[in-house]
DNA sequence: CTGAAAGCGCTAACAA
DNA sequence: TTGTTAGCGCTTTCAG
């Protein structure tokens, strides 16, 4: 039971420094302590004045969870991603972030690890929070995670993939397309025996896709993945690389080889490069991502390339507007690169 | 003015739902509800039950907002780092957020983008959420960022750095001794005409710390950095690339670089690769951080590596432990690698 | 085992 | 321009 509030002058009370203090230090009521701290309402020079010498006097750090309570509005967005380690989402964070800071709001964060069971869980526990906004990877969702999403009355952005419209906002761009056309270039480029190294596809829904994409347009061309390793662990350059010898040990005369990201492609093209092996000559390499790393290689990765700081930004700042629910399709691009 | 406790039966109160309403639905009490929840507290079978159907018929969502204020404990650690991209601070985050929510705790982040004063402010609206811990990189900072965390009587954990003692705890190694290290190394290695690539020395105040160190350990060698190039910019592999390039063209003799961290070094290795510069013969080449790109680089990176995953880990752990304050030197290694 | 009631620290009418 | 007051939704005594 506090005190507080019946007898100001009890001595033994150690509590943190409050917005009642502020106001017997400077002499005012709780309210005009209030309003100068929210710069809101009219208030005198000199009531102003001595509040803000009575904050600073007292150290005093206004209580947001009480404010939030009392005012309905978090100022809190949450993002609920896959991995923090991939770049993809580091750098979707990192976009996001100064932009909501600048729009008046924090950025909080959770990782599902690619489990959408994970993922439910997270977003229930993000939701008590009642943020102003979500921010969530992907379209593919639990049931129940649509059914609080739709039923929390907040904004909610899915990104990184808009191939069907979601719950509300969804900016990204179709990764189905961004494997097709991955596929037509090499096909452009004349491989013929082509291979593909991934990770788990069950996971990484978008890689899922991309896989799908990239044989459909083989299909279209008459042609399919001679042969594929895919290794159900997260991505990492080493995974590339120990891939790839699997690969060609298996099947040493493939012309080509697709990988479902950057990461697995820079490790495949080290192992070629250690080991000899001609790129893209004897064997094309093409990735997925545009990270900076294939960009700068000796032999720029031939990759395709996705304005993820701008999906961060965009999400960002949607799901702090009035907008309508939409789609946006911000696209990808085909980076020719020198290893196809 | 809310209605809700003066009249039930409003018709028009689109609010969302709420304990009371779960109460009135299952038949007990507000703080029956509360009790089964929270798991705390004697609850018959029968009430029990009641409680968890009509919980799940409304989608009720428990507010955290409110649940902190009555109970004063938020379970939000809050982290304040540098940066998100760079691959160190996520690693530890990338520990840091999974151990914090075996702990029951959630993750909250800012980004200071190497400003001090930056830092100052998100540690203050960071401790307007009441966190019950806060992990912050670095041990130096403004003083009235230490006198608002001394003050905030919460438990506050220093990263990165454990070369003095800091406001709570500590958790880290020496930069110093790591700058030191790399460059005894190049000297048992022979190398004698040694430059120095780095960026930002002045915000990056840890590279700062392993150039320190780095040149005291040469002077103590008799020698000295021969020739450096440091751009104030965000570190990166394109940086590296083209500062190695720039130090080679002014001073082509060197035949040793060290880099500030291993995205410039890793940029290094590739300008070599790219104009045919034997490594380590020619060039001897040293990074730091021990990231995979460099240890799987088709030569692989000399450099030092540190534990980020662990110091994320035991900084989680710790601040949400009642253990003394402390300083833990996790120290590094380092990794001598192909390049030197 | 259960419910009533008193706050948690702040904001937002409202009255002065 | 200011202070008073009634909540925000939950937890936590305290009686029953």
């Amino acid at each position: 039971m506090g005190f507080r509030n019946c007898d100001d002058d009890v001595v033994d009370r150690p509590s943190v420094t409050t917005i009642h203090d502020v106001a017997r230090e400077a002499h005012v009521g709780e309210s005009t302590v209030s309003r100068v701290l929210r710069g809101q309402g009219a208030v005198s020079e000199k009531a102003r004045d001595r509040v803000l010498s009575a904050v600073r006097k007292l150290g005093y750090v206004p209580n947001r969870i009480a404010g939030t309570l009392a005012s309905s509005g978090s100022r809190l967005v949450a993002l609920v991603i896959p991995s923090i380690t991939n770049i993809v989402f580091s750098d979707v964070l990192a976009a996001a972030a100064p932009t909501l800071t600048a729009l008046g709001q924090q950025a909080v964060f959770a990782v599902t690890d690619y489990d959408l069971d994970a993922e439910e869980r997270l977003i229930e526990s993000m939701l008590a929070w009642r943020p102003s906004g979500i921010i969530v990877a992907g379209v593919e969702h639990t049931p129940r995670s649509i059914a609080m999403l739709r039923g929390s009355g907040v904004r909610i952005a899915e990104i990184l993939d808009a191939e069907s419209s979601g719950i509300d906002i969804v900016v990204g761009f179709s990764n189905t397309a961004a494997g097709r056309e991955s596929a037509r270039f090499l096909l452009s480029r004349g491989k013929r025996r082509i291979g593909y190294v991934g990770h788990d596809l069950t996971r990484d829904l978008r890689a899922g896709k991309r896989h799908k994409g990239f044989c459909q347009a083989l299909a279209d061309g008459d042609q399919r993945v001679v042969d594929a390793e895919i290794v159900p662990a997260l991505s990492s350059i080493e995974l590339g690389r120990d891939s790839l010898a699997r690969l060609l040990e298996r099947t040493p005369d493939l012309d080509a080889v697709y990988f479902a990201n950057d990461d697995l492609a820079i490790g495949g093209l080290f192992h070629c490069m250690a080991n000899g092996i001609a790129v893209p000559d004897r064997l094309a390499l093409m990735g997925y991502n545009g990270l900076d790393v294939g960009r700068l290689a000796p032999r720029p990765l031939s990759t395709v390339r996705t304005p993820r700081r701008r999906i961060g930004e965009l999400a960002a700042t949607l799901v702090c507007s009035q907008q309508p629910s939409q789609v946006c399709d911000v696209g990808f691009e085909l980076i020719e690169g020198a290893t196809v």
